[in-house]
DNA sequence: TATCCAACGGGAGATAGCAA
DNA sequence: TTGCTATCTCCCGTTGGATA
């Protein structure tokens, strides 16, 4: 690896004028810059910005730690992070928990070593239990950086946080199907020990009273936002021929778990079952596959989660801020049961 | 004005010193 | 001789102060 020390070498002066020259700061004789900037060209010389963050003991990087990387969902929101990153000249270290508690503490003790600007930490655990809580407290102090909570909730931690209406966009699924004339309305749920699906399964409870529909136990289906889950749950429904008129899911996954085993059942949206999915697919989209659906702008999502860490970092003792995403009804017939 | 020296900081790896 | 702990050295780029 090319140092600043081989060029300074190269170019016969010290790593200090280097230095200046890289900067732009100093005294530099125009002569002795040119034959650095020479130097520096024929070596395809790049600085270590670990290295360059020593003195300074700060960096431009920022820690984006994820339940799920190869969730759509994630991807889109990384890709609107990455966007004001980009504009703010800032880089990004990710890291993927799969829902881990340990890996998310493990990604959280590497970015303190990292001493990152700032955090964006989408929780891979509900932190219901004190203790957990008081952990993760206690570890984001150490990291010593601004965190911004992106999606998911944690109760007993006042952070700036990006989170979505969970309640409202279920509520807005349940509602849209009762008001297509459905008299029986089920739902697949997400992991109800995760806050944010407990708010989407409150939504269709609540939707569910105000329309005076009754909810029937054999229509909730106890999912956890997984597709190989939802498929077991709705091949299970189709098998005892016993279906409500219509029926939510609570995530992209489990939309698409339900939807094959619909397609595997040969059964029809909107015609045998009516059916609103809470998330976006789009490469449903590819392929022109119609479903009524709640969704949110997920690029967006990121872009605002990253711009409230910026401000953040600017404004370190300016109010917290809590962010809520709104959701948009998507309707294309799969509500209506003919 | 132009350039150099040395300190800074955290961590990795090397070395020294000691006990078993 | 081996294993462990403590200490030292080096790495990197930046920067304040010293020097020519």
């Amino acid at each position: 690896m090319i140092t600043i020390k081989d060029i300074a070498g190269l170019a016969g002066v010290s790593k200090s004028t280097v230095s200046r020259v890289l900067t732009g700061t100093g005294y530099v004789n125009d002569e002795t810059r040119e034959k650095i900037e020479k130097v520096i060209k024929e070596n395809s010389y790049e600085p270590s910005e670990s290295a360059r963050s020593l003195p300074k003991r700060i960096t431009n990087t920022i820690g984006v730690v994820v339940p799920e990387i190869d969730n759509s969902f994630y991807t889109e929101v990384l890709n609107g992070i990455s966007q004001v990153v980009d504009q703010n000249n800032f880089n990004i270290i990710y890291f993927n928990t799969n829902n881990s508690l340990a890996k998310e503490e493990k990604a959280l003790q590497m970015l303190k070593a990292q001493r990152v600007r700032g955090v964006i930490l989408a929780p891979a655990v509900d932190y219901s239990e004190p203790e957990a809580t008081k952990k993760l407290k206690l570890l984001l102090e150490k990291i010593n950086a601004p965190v911004v909570l992106l999606d998911r909730d944690i109760d007993g931690i006042s952070l700036d946080k990006v989170v979505y209406d969970n309640f409202g966009s279920a509520f807005a699924a349940t509602e849209a199907l009762i008001k297509a004339g459905n008299k029986t309305v089920g739902i697949i749920t997400g992991d109800l020990n995760l806050k944010h699906a407990r708010g989407r399964y409150e939504g269709y409870l609540e939707a569910m009273k105000q329309y005076n529909i009754p909810v029937i136990e054999k229509y909730v289906l106890h999912g956890d936002f997984m597709a190989d889950t939802a498929y077991s749950l709705a091949w299970k429904m189709y098998e005892q021929r016993d279906i409500p008129d219509g029926i939510i899911s609570c995530n992209n996954r489990t939309t698409l778990g339900f939807l094959r085993a619909t397609r595997e059942r040969k059964m029809k949206l909107g015609r045998e079952i009516a059916f609103v999915g809470i998330d976006h697919i789009d490469v449903l989209d590819i392929i022109d596959y119609k479903y009524s659906h709640v969704t949110r702008d997920t690029v967006e999502m990121g872009r605002a989660t990253m711009q409230l860490l910026m401000d953040r970092i600017k404004n370190p003792l300016k109010m917290n801020t809590v962010q809520i995403v709104p959701y948009k009804l998507v309707l294309k017939g799969t509500e209506l049961r003919k």
